[in-house]
DNA sequence: TTAAAATTAATAGTATTACTATTAATTAAA
DNA sequence: TTTAATTAATAGTAATACTATTAATTTTAA
């Protein structure tokens, strides 16, 4: 895993908070333990209230940084796919060859995250697990449109389009790259919760990396 | 489309209902305007109140055929698999080539539905919209361990099972089946969700059946 | 046929959720 | 050092997600 520079704060749209979390303690207690009790008791469960007594302040404080709850799962989801394109840059620094570099970063994006690193308050190994199994619920409601509008899912398109940019360098022909990259960041989500809760959905070999040797051979079979 | 037989019942595993609601009247109701309620306002803002105004029932009459509106969309996505595999058998007779019969099933796991035909009180093409936007979340919750082991994704796994079985009689060394098939026809779903909401994830061309078309290249090379 | 059983509907109620409004206390700025 | 701004705490509300009870209706069976 890369270390980053402490020092370095990955940006979040605005759009998604009242006040930004980094900004004082509170906010970042909010984010600290939202994620650990949103890991733990699953998005449904999770309440702000619950938050509240977690860290001892009330309900109402939180509402000071998040209009509600779908807002904070925005706020993390913003925030990894920004952590994942600053990643993704380190990984690709001084390579030069770009099927390297795809190789690099369907790697990069299938991976589980397993350790804890780069950032004080933020559990990377948690909001990896956050992502995998709340991320589908922050897009697919009826306030996308919207939200999309107001840029609120541009990180996630922008790693799209990095990632599809290197595909056409190898392939100017190819017609699907941003089909081709979706699927394989989402469908590594999904396979990664199939391995753990409906295995009969996928096909692992203990001490295999099969997810993403899965991946790295369908992408390069796919773009030729 | 595949015209069904009109008195072909479609079996759901009784673990999900209360009371089967093919066995009254308002059970029928509940499933059809259900769908309707659903697809219309999204399933988070869905509530048996607001159902049971529509249907003229009580919310508490609803309770007597579901636990909880995740019960109801829980019988509508096993309805629905169900319903595919049920489409697919019809699909895939008398096609004795194994390479014909894969086409043929992912042309059938990634097509829109567009019509509305078989049976009287489910409106496919309302239910194809429901599954693509909503059934990530049937799933994707802290009771699924349990739900699984009383086999309310057997459907959903017959499935994959069915198609992963016409690939490896094409090629029986291919590692991942499974996970190639799951990843076709939850990848269909976002796609089509994309290409509505957040086209940049995408690569559409008007006209043209873009993801079909996509799937269809990407599995056939995959398992080469 | 008619009484018992079962089903369904309707009413009313509760605990929790998802907020909002108001005031008090604390901290920062002029 | 007073004023302004931020934050915390309390209290409340409307809606949600149920449950319990009773009444009405339909079915079944003796």
């Amino acid at each position: 895993m890369i270390q980053l520079p402490v020092q370095i704060k990955i940006k979040v749209n605005p759009k998604v908070f009242l006040k930004d979390p980094e900004s004082s303690n509170l906010g970042k207690d909010i984010v600290e333990h939202g994620i650990e009790l949103i890991a733990e008791i699953g998005f449904e469960a999770f309440t702000f209230k619950k938050l509240g007594g977690r860290i001892g302040s009330p309900e109402s404080s939180i509402y000071r940084y998040f209009e509600n709850k779908h807002k904070l799962l925005l706020y993390l989801t913003s925030w990894y796919w920004s952590w994942m394109e600053y990643r993704l840059y380190f990984s690709l620094t001084n390579i030069n060859s770009p099927q390297n570099r795809l190789e690099r970063a369907v790697v990069l994006l299938t991976e589980l995250i397993e350790e804890d690193s780069s950032f004080s308050h933020v559990n990377e190994v948690k909001l990896n697990q956050i992502v995998i199994t709340e991320s589908p619920k922050s897009y697919l409601t009826k306030e996308v449109d919207q939200e999309n509008n107001e840029g609120i899912f541009a990180g996630y398109k922008q790693l799209v389009a990095r990632v599809s940019d290197i595909i056409l360098e190898i392939n100017p022909d190819y017609k699907y790259p941003h089909m081709l990259v979706s699927t394989v960041i989402e469908g590594a989500h999904f396979q990664r919760y199939f391995v753990k809760h409906l295995p009969r959905l996928t096909d692992v070999v203990k001490g295999e990396n099969s997810i993403t040797e899965f991946y790295l051979e369908m992408v390069s079979k796919a773009i030729k």
